[in-house]
DNA sequence: TTTAATGCAAACGATTTGCAGCGAA
DNA sequence: TTCGCTGCAAATCGTTTGCATTAAA
């Protein structure tokens, strides 16, 4: 049941998807919320909330920063954006737009900030499986590796070694 | 008995972990720290920074706030807690003791909040693949699954079906 | 003695919220 | 005409920081 109906989800364009969202919990498409889908659409990589404003406002969009607060939740439960990054507490949130099925987590360089994405159908094939072993039906995953890419690994050796 | 034994030898232990972090840096060994690193080791699961300091009064502790905090990096150096969630946003930082090499992850229930904690060998050992593959170090990871536990499941059967 | 550590209160910064007017349905 | 939506400013709240004082080493 899922599988079909989600796929047809996709197939939607974001306007519609978010419509749909919107409208089962009586909400309005507004003039602001399409400003802040046009902002997304733009958006190429990750981006905080303050990358998204930039955007927006640079391409003569009016809303302010508590209707795009206010909009996220919506954009997540229409998959339209997800969270990209665990980053602990403080830092300011990152998004990134869903723009297929295509599902991926993130492998980041603790020295220069590097982002890899990369999926392993293996790794989600036994999350689920823990997750059914425990008894609960899996909603969703975080998984973030961190570590040191080979240009930041070789710039430790050469700094060490002084060549 | 088995358990105070135990706190005397979690704390000895980190005690010693933690002096040899700090003096590393010219940092000193205070009595607030000895207090932190006391209601830390009779921290059972996974704690916020309120919940340590809640430990650490009832205890006869005398720390601040500002102090406990400014604990943390080196208790997290010195491999004596470590992050214990993914928390988004705004949700306080959870943390957990570590008192063996035994490392796990978790899977939360989104209802009730249930933490369940367990280790996977096969998904660490893809893990270090993927991260191989790109050429990074695996310094560390983040997996927090998410679902809804069992009891939940029941209980939104329930009150659906009516019974 | 030197200088890191402490408690307090104020500061921070991302996010949220109250409110009065605005606008989609 | 409804109510939900908006911008603004003020409020939150976990966390950090400045400062005068205290206390390890």
């Amino acid at each position: 049941m899922l599988g079909s109906g989600r796929n047809k989800d996709f197939a939607m364009d974001t306007e519609k998807r978010l419509q749909k969202v919107l409208s089962r919990r009586n909400l309005r498409m507004t003039t602001e919320r399409q400003e802040i889908l046009e902002a997304v659409s733009r958006m190429q990589n990750h981006f905080t909330v303050s990358d998204l404003i930039r955007q927006l406002k640079s391409n003569g969009g009016t809303a302010g920063r508590s209707t795009v607060y206010r909009a996220i939740p919506h954009l997540i439960e229409a998959k339209i954006i997800r969270r990209a990054s665990m980053s602990c507490s403080k830092e300011e949130q990152r998004y990134e737009g869903i723009n297929s099925l295509h599902h991926h987590d993130h492998l980041t360089c603790e020295m220069c900030g590097e982002i890899v994405e990369f999926e392993d159908k293996e790794i989600e094939r036994l999350q689920r499986q823990v997750a059914q072993k425990y008894g609960y039906r899996l909603t969703r995953h975080f998984l973030e590796l961190r570590g040191i890419c080979k240009k930041c690994q070789d710039k430790i050796i050469e700094e060490a070694v002084g060549v």
